[in-house]
DNA sequence: TAGAAACGATACAGATCAGTATCGTTTTGA
DNA sequence: TCAAAACGATACTGATCTGTATCGTTTCTA
């Protein structure tokens, strides 16, 4: 491997392991075992673990709003149905083997003081992610975006914990159903 | 403290530590040292910490639905009241200042194997919340009171994770608006 | 009231945790 | 090409983890 790739390897290894069995559970000894780099090297590039969990936080929270916005962009054009078509995304997300829950919220959940750094970051995915269906329900020129957003961004969080119990990709249909009723009353300009 | 009073002792110290900083990172050293019980007693009571988080849980759901039942039917007594009434309960939680979002949700992710007991007791209890959900439904002569319910429950994950982060209790309102608009659309016969 | 059982206190075992120190080897970049 | 830096391997530290052993004291119960 590359020096410069170690990096983005341990990251990777790391937020698999994290999504797996969590951040408490996932220790510094597990990440070197699967990664294959030694310990040192990990503690050069992340001061602690932390820090390490921190880093893997924002670079998943870049990853996954760059795919979403990819995936709704060739998903749709019209703005409504690009609204609706995030959870479509979010029926991949759940669909894939892998999927264990949101790691923002489970990382919430292992650090629940507000002033926790990893409280933080998930808070601050989360803002992002809030954002993001408000610019598409602004394009999609809803009198009051913001309450679409709140009422998308809801039922995705609902879906997704349902999911995480269920393990079942059917929250993500239900909520877009769900989602369509309650856009189908909201006021248009 | 009498003898027989020491278990249900641990075990809402426990509940409450857990509550605030999570499964793993509360070790059985500072339930002992908060509740004020020995260590042997502690493992006398349970046979490991697993034993105890999960004696814990159950005490939690029986104590959650029974209370939320008897908040249902002291609120209201029509049965679309009812089912609208389980989101000022809801409030209610969200406004406590120990709030730290849905233990069971937490529990599950940091036990995110299906085949894990700890896991298994969170999927135990949503079962059961939804089984409420649709009992108040079909009270209400909803046609479909299955989906009724499915779209409660997922309205109320989704404040939950929402409120959680936020620290809020307005999503549990914004969780009734939407309820109330997307019940006023199902069929009753 | 007497014996059994539960209790508190404490020390301990053995594993695992995050993080450091050392040192020989490999890679990088000027 | 050569020196600096990064790397791998490994041993280590000190703290913390779950769980146990010991033992004197208290409480329950028959």
């Amino acid at each position: 491997m590359r020096r410069s790739e170690i990096k983005d390897h341990l990251l990777e290894t790391a937020l698999r392991l994290f999504n797996e069995h969590g951040y408490h559970a996932t220790g510094i000894d597990l990440i070197i075992a699967e990664s294959g780099v030694a310990k040192t090297t990990l503690y050069r590039h992340f001061e602690t673990k932390e820090d390490l969990i921190l880093a893997a936080l924002e670079r998943r929270d870049q990853a996954d709003r760059r795919e979403m916005r990819e995936f709704v962009e060739k998903r749709a054009t019209d703005p409504l149905e690009r609204i609706l078509s995030t959870f479509d995304f979010l029926e991949l997300w759940f669909k894939d083997k892998e999927f264990r829950g949101c790691g923002f919220m489970a990382a919430a959940g292992e650090h629940k003081d507000i002033a926790d750094p990893v409280f933080r970051a998930a808070e601050m995915h989360k803002r992002l992610a809030l954002a993001y269906f408000e610019e598409l329900a602004h394009a999609a020129r809803f009198r009051d975006p913001r309450r679409v957003a709140d009422e998308i961004n809801l039922l995705q969080e609902g879906a997704t914990a349902v999911a995480e119990i269920a393990r079942s990709a059917e929250p993500a249909r239900q909520a877009k159903r769900m989602a369509t009723s309650l856009i189908a009353t909201m006021e248009r300009y």
